[in-house]
DNA sequence: TCCATGTGCAACCTTAGAGTTGCACATCCG
DNA sequence: CGGATGTGCAACTCTAAGGTTGCACATGGA
């Protein structure tokens, strides 16, 4: 899990990734050449980043006669967002245990 | 909301700062200096490290005497969970949406 | 007061990655 | 077949980020 949880956090650090994302989910299906026309870079760029997003698994690409599909994968997203929400939890409970420590130290000190 | 995103995905892409963040937490409190024995790197690259994960709200810093203690703070990283996990049920959505079209559609054609 | 300890600041080095360009290769269609 | 369209591959540029070093500036304690 920390393999998927480090390459979507990866991934999902560039703007421009997070664009193709948003623009791949909204059109289902989309090829680097139509998503290219849309940004302000070359279709090389595109590719490089869909490259990065597949190898995180954010995304998987079907081959159609002469172009290459994109789509969405949402199982990598979610498993990193169940790690996050279970990380800030963690934090939340370290931070309540020592507010009530102090607390108790506070009443002691009285 | 989408500046708190931001800031977080592009703090939390890198392994160090994500490792700082565990010992932070594990730890409390923890300055820059004793966080910097437990790693291989100097303790100016944990300073801006630090100062990164600040800005990005998933610290904060406190000056007693001549040290600077930094603690966790949970709420941004809660935010970029929730986003995350909306994120990917939106994507589970549309697929499902367009798995329940190419089903129809596949009906029609019999 | 003097020294040790802990930070802050600034200059510098080095590399990963975001982006580009050019061209070769494959595929569809008139 | 031959041209148009869509990809793949490779070399190259450039900047930002991670990291280091050196030194100056505070603060606590003997």
């Amino acid at each position: 899990m920390a393999d998927v949880v480090d390459g979507v956090l990866g991934a999902l650090a560039d703007p421009t990734r997070r664009e193709l994302l948003d623009q791949v989910a909204a059109r289902g299906q989309a090829t680097a050449s139509t998503l290219a026309d849309g940004l302000p870079i070359s279709r090389q760029a595109v590719v490089k980043h869909l490259a990065v997003l597949d190898s995180a698994g954010l995304v998987e690409c079907t081959k159609v006669g002469r172009e290459v599909r994109y789509a969405v994968r949402p199982e990598a997203l979610d498993t990193t967002a169940r790690w996050m929400a279970t990380l800030a939890a963690d934090w939340d409970r370290r931070l309540a245990r020592i507010k009530r420590a102090a607390e108790t130290a506070e009443r002691a000190a009285h």
